[in-house]
DNA sequence: TATCTGTTATATGAGTTGTATATCAGATAG
DNA sequence: CTATCTGATATACAACTCATATAACAGATA
């Protein structure tokens, strides 16, 4: 598992790492039980402090992402995307779709090119799956 | 144009008031040249600052969402989405569409159930237009 | 003149972000 | 047993963001 961080963003960095890690997941780079780095290991190869890796790990893992022991460290989460998503997170991430998807519109994408991309990402996930 | 608000959101005031502005003009039901409150008069109806509206116009303007003067106030651009969009602005907004296409992945939204979701978001728009 | 508008400046308090240390407990390798 | 790795937790700090509070200025308008 290899991230890619932008120390310079606005983006928060233990955001970053979710995300990426969230990315990594979807594309199948990730699979269930799959182990990920330490949060020492992490922070010594991105030269931050291992607190901020610590933030990004106890978000995925109230996100229901990831399992954290103190034994086997943290490993993506078995169950994390089988049986149906629950509502309240239907609720939250339609309600961030719809903001991104007005900002397309607004900025003149058409629905047939916004629907396009989106395919084309998804896809790109299960290629590498 | 009403705006509907959550002071106790963990989303900050300024960007609600960015986002509920592009949701609207999205839907159609703010349109070219329509006028926006005044900085201060939105403040009032919603007991907040108007440094806090004010954030939200100049985020909106920098974004080319609206246009402002000091005569006839803030106006919904002319040309906000005329043209294609610049390749900075798709750049940005397809890396913010994989990382929430990323998490619905993850959480076992399948790729149909998705697009789906999308389509209606965006129909929902046009239909207001 | 009085009032509305946007614009700008400064200050303050609360909260977030990231870093810096330090300590503790459990597991593991030598 | 000892040394070392892991996560967990606590505290402190500087820098920044968020929201508010005042104040003042310029242009337009009634």
């Amino acid at each position: 598992m290899h991230l890619t961080l932008d120390l310079d963003s606005e983006v928060p960095i233990y955001q970053q790492i979710r995300d990426r890690i969230v990315e990594a997941i979807a594309r199948g780079q990730a699979k269930e039980g799959d182990p990920l780095p330490s949060t020492r290991q992490l922070a010594a190869d991105f030269g931050i402090n291992f607190h901020t890796v610590n933030k990004a790990y106890d978000l995925l893992r109230r996100q229901g992402v990831i399992r954290i022991n103190r034994k086997s460290g943290a490993v993506v989460r078995r169950d994390a995307g089988s049986g149906p998503p629950e509502a309240p997170f239907i609720d939250d991430w339609e309600e961030r779709m719809r903001v991104l998807l007005a900002e397309a519109t607004v900025h003149g994408m058409d629905r047939e090119d916004v629907l396009r991309r989106c395919a084309a990402v998804l896809d790109g996930f299960g290629a590498q799956a």
